[in-house]
DNA sequence: AATGCAAGTAAGTAACCACTTGCATTCAGC
DNA sequence: GCTGAATGCAAGTGGTTACTTACTTGCATT
């Protein structure tokens, strides 16, 4: 295997779990499987691997596309914010994380951020066809739909499972309640929201 | 003035810009005015001191109350929401900060989650009334309309200084819009939105 | 004047950390 | 069989950190 390679990825795992000064590099080394000289033989310092992990990591994030041609806004939306929701839960901790590193290091989250950008603007893109193809009322502003829908679903997963008091309801129901109220605002026409199954807690 | 109510506020402020490991005893005393051993005087480490701290700063948020009675929907979630953004948004490198830590200190962030699960409810509780006097439909969860809108503010207040390229209207447009959006979605009978008017990015 | 308390000062300890050096080992390609 | 590149290993350096110790200073009450 690369060494290289895997010191990106322990690299990645280790800050997702202890953060910019909790990441030594001697555990960084341990986690993959290399002796702590050999990362320096790579990467000058250890800010140069963090920084080389993370943008590694956001390189390879992706979502799915949003059809060209919408035919069933609730379920095209709905399977597109179950795969951005659940890709989002996986890697919450390292999101947190990054956001937490935010004031002290914005250029090891502007990866993520870059491709949070490139997702927002595929779903605005997504209701803005909508709108054009009359599926959806005129008189909504796409960027605040969209900032509305994905800041629910970002919100979830990130307070889900350290506030579940706030979420009762099952992941599952989520998305679909989510996307059902947002169809509801922009006018689209929507069939009432199912009943609520209880919710199914998974520990981490 | 107090001694260790200095070390209390200072403790929040370095908390919130360094973590737990860059919040150094050191700087904390300095930010505080007094000395070192002092510090260590007024509590035995610097954990119980962070502990505190963070307690201290939860216990002191509150929010506004929404009416008993709801009247005009529209005009009091408004005045509600801004305050709640204005708040988060003033202490959004805390709220990063101590999200950031959530895996390896749970116990520091638990103050603030609380305060957030009691800040929903009463939300929750304002939804409910308006569905019992038939001010919205009855077809909603109030638990899910809560968090898409609480959800769509919190990402709003984090998301807002790191990516002005999704955020382009400006906050005071931002919750009108939302507002707006989940009357819509509730069944609520509301306006249509206003137009945006160009963002106003202040800088921190 | 005597006492006690809260705070400051200076110095030190033990641990940890990023990063370096020197040397031994392995192994592929010639 | 020899060379060179990649890796491991042991040890060390200089800096930082939480926390301690021993002592001094200032101020208020008695």
């Amino acid at each position: 295997m690369d060494v290289r390679e895997s010191l990106l990825k322990a690299a990645v795992a280790v800050y997702a779990d202890a953060g910019v000064r909790g990441a030594t590099t001697r555990r960084i080394a341990q986690e993959a499987g290399v002796n702590e000289v050999t990362l320096f033989r790579h990467f000058k310092t250890k800010d140069e691997l963090l920084d080389a992990a993370l943008a590694h990591f956001a390189r390879n994030v992706t979502t799915l596309d949003l059809p060209a041609d919408p035919v069933d806004p609730h379920a095209e939306l709905v399977a597109w914010c179950k795969t951005h929701h659940r890709e989002l839960y996986k890697i919450r901790a390292l999101i947190r994380r990054s956001m937490g590193e935010y004031e002290q290091h914005p250029g090891h989250c502007q990866h993520g951020m870059q491709a949070s950008v490139r997702i927002a603007a595929e779903l605005s893109r997504y209701l803005l066809r909508l709108k054009a193809r009359r599926l959806a009322a005129p008189d909504f502003d796409e960027r605040v739909a969209t900032n509305m829908l994905m800041g629910a679903i970002f919100a979830d997963a990130m307070g889900r499972d350290t506030m579940p008091e706030r979420y009762p309801y099952s992941m599952r129901d989520a998305i679909d309640q989510y996307v059902t109220l947002l169809l509801r605002a922009i006018g689209a026409t929507a069939s009432a929201p199912a009943a609520l199954t209880t919710s199914t807690r998974k520990g981490r």
